[in-house]
RNA sequence: GCAGACGUAGCUCAGUUGGUUAGAGCGUCGGAUUGUGGCUCCGAAGGUCGUUGGUUCAACUCCAACCGUCUGUACCA
């Protein structure tokens, strides 16, 4: 050959992007599949809309043509309007809703799985695709929707075999956080910009801690590479009252309602109570009631003040789901994890559309997010399905090669997953290797010698692992046939059942870790 | 987006003050062994040293820009 080397084209995966491996693709089929149970169980029908959407319909604004894909994918249709792949799957149904709103009945009462897709600095375990899990109540104004959303989450949690006290869901409402910023001054329209900073500096107080959160709403915080981030220049009181409800486990912490409603912590008692937190103190108490009532405890959803989430659209109740067990990533690092999944009320995104009030709420759950944590819990099994039975191929003319695909055959028909060797079958060594690496937990073996007996020669290979630990000469191992019987033809599919029984209770007895719920 | 660290074989990494032919382990492939996996031994393939430009007699090594990866941070529906 000469030493001309053609260009090559490189194989590469575009970044922030995985190829999901056949263990993953089992993992989260049974994931989803659990899923599914309880929401149909809530009665909850699926209604699946397309990976694009018109860029406006998905609420983005039109993108500049500077920098089109600042967050989201995006392209423009042979008549040049702007489409996006979704990068959540509320915008989408509230499309569809609004698109079939004549013939939809409401409340609609709808779930679906699917890959969004997020054009942004991918990062471990964050990905520009991704699976989410959502299910809503479109047209339910009541806060009991949100009620059984929290409750259906809860669910869900313990449908996945993580134990209660491991996860929780903690409930807020956007008016109570409303009435909060209404109450140290940043009620006006145009302090909507320091609203905003206010409460994403309360969103990582997870993060840095109220030490953290209280340069964020002061002067601003210099981070550890020395970039700074400005802050809100709120007045110290403001700041303790912010700090004084972060640190709060339930509302009840911060409020005195035998009476009138009063604040009774330090800071937040010099603050005056509005009609805007009232309103969003009774349905929290209103959905807590339901809950408690319905069996579920403050172990399972909780009232927490501090959540925030989705400024952008959410009008009223917010809720997440926050796994409390800890995470060790591949490095053997504990990773902080947070949240799962979160969903809440927004009473807006198809008055956008069609101009009536429809309220809706509805969660979305984190599948890739999720997996990875229950992987680190240990309840996803690395593989459920047991590698096929190989029947290997010692003679490649047409007559012996229709024998053993017509064994190969009535292993299947049998219920057992098998194949015959497709690879070049004059290396009878490298058939074997191959089972071995694919795991494959017996080979069938019939050359001339067995052919002329009518029989068939059956290897363990699980067995024949173990006994080679034994062997040093390889010249003993190979004449030694570790772990092979010899059958009639006649008896191949019940021997093979009974030895893959036999394996089947081996694993049962010695390799119970792992084991899914 | 901002800030920092890092880019050498499929993977993990050596590579001296800038010096002639860039190495190892693992993995891959072939052979010892044409009908038996593992172990062992022998052999082979595999590199635009991230890319482009600059400094130099000479660059994997120094400089710049770009690309990519990682970490922190910002944004996150």
């Amino acid at each position: 050959m000469a030493k001309t080397k053609p260009n090559k084209l490189k194989a590469r995966l575009p970044r922030g992007f995985v190829d999901r491996s056949a263990a993953d693709i089992r993992a989260t089929d049974a994931m989803l599949a659990k899923i599914r149970g309880v929401y149909e169980a809530y009665g909850f029908d699926p209604v699946e809309t397309p990976a694009f959407e018109y860029t406006d319909c998905l609420g983005k604004f039109l993108p500049d043509t500077d920098r089109p894909n600042a967050g989201v994918f995006s392209v423009q249709d042979d008549d040049e309007q702007w489409m996006s792949l979704r990068y959540d799957l509320t915008a989408p149904l509230a499309r569809h809703v609004s698109e079939n709103i004549n013939e939809i009945q409401l409340p609609f009462r709808s779930y679906r799985a699917g890959w969004v897709f997020r054009n942004e600095k991918p990062g471990p375990g964050r990905f520009r695709q991704f699976m989410q899990f959502d299910a809503d109540t479109v047209g339910a104004p009541g806060v009991q929707a949100d009620a059984e959303m929290c409750m259906m989450m809860a669910d869900t949690m313990e449908a996945l075999g993580i134990p209660r006290g491991q996860y929780i869901i903690r409930v807020n409402n956007r008016k109570v956080l409303d009435g909060v910023m209404a109450a140290i001054g940043l009620g006006d329209p145009e302090d909507a910009e320091r609203r905003l900073t206010v409460l994403r500096a309360m969103d990582k107080y997870d993060k840095f801690g109220s030490e953290g959160v209280r340069l964020l709403l002061g002067e601003g915080r210099k981070d550890e590479s020395g970039d700074f981030t400005k802050g809100a220049n709120l007045s110290a009181t403001a700041i303790d009252a912010i700090i004084e409800i972060l640190e709060a486990s339930a509302i009840d912490d911060l409020i005195d309602d035998r009476n009138d409603l009063t604040f009774k912590t330090a800071a937040l008692s010099k603050l005056a109570i509005n009609e805007e937190f009232e309103a969003g103190f009774s349905e929290l108490k209103l959905i807590s009631d339901l809950v408690t009532s319905a069996g579920y405890k403050a172990d399972r959803i909780s009232v927490d003040p501090s959540v925030v989430r989705g400024l952008e659209y959410y009008t009223g109740p917010v809720y997440e789901a926050e796994l409390l067990f800890d995470v060790t990533n591949e490095k053997g690092e504990v990773v902080q994890f947070g949240s799962v999944g979160g969903g809440g009320r927004y009473d807006g995104l198809v008055k956008r559309f069609t101009g009536r009030d429809v309220p809706a709420t509805g969660f979305s759950i984190g599948v890739s997010r999720l997996m990875t944590a229950l992987k680190n819990l240990g309840k996803l099994k690395d593989d459920a399905v047991l590698a096929p039975v190989l029947v290997t191929v010692m003679d490649g003319d047409t007559e012996s090669l229709a024998r053993y695909q017509k064994m190969t055959q009535d292993l299947r028909s049998a219920g057992i997953r098998a194949e015959m060797y497709q690879g070049n079958w004059k290396k009878f060594g490298n058939q074997l290797k191959y089972a071995d690496r694919r795991d494959c937990p017996l080979a069938i073996i019939q050359g001339g010698d067995e052919r002329a007996e009518g029989v068939v020669q059956i290897k363990d290979l699980i067995e024949g692992k173990r006994l080679s630990g034994e062997i040093a000469d390889n010249v003993t191992w190979r004449e030694s046939r570790p772990a092979q019987i010899s059958v009639p033809e006649a008896e191949l599919v019940e021997t093979v059942k009974r030895m893959l029984a036999e394996q089947a209770d081996d694993r049962a007895k010695s390799g119970t870790e792992g084991a899914g719920a």
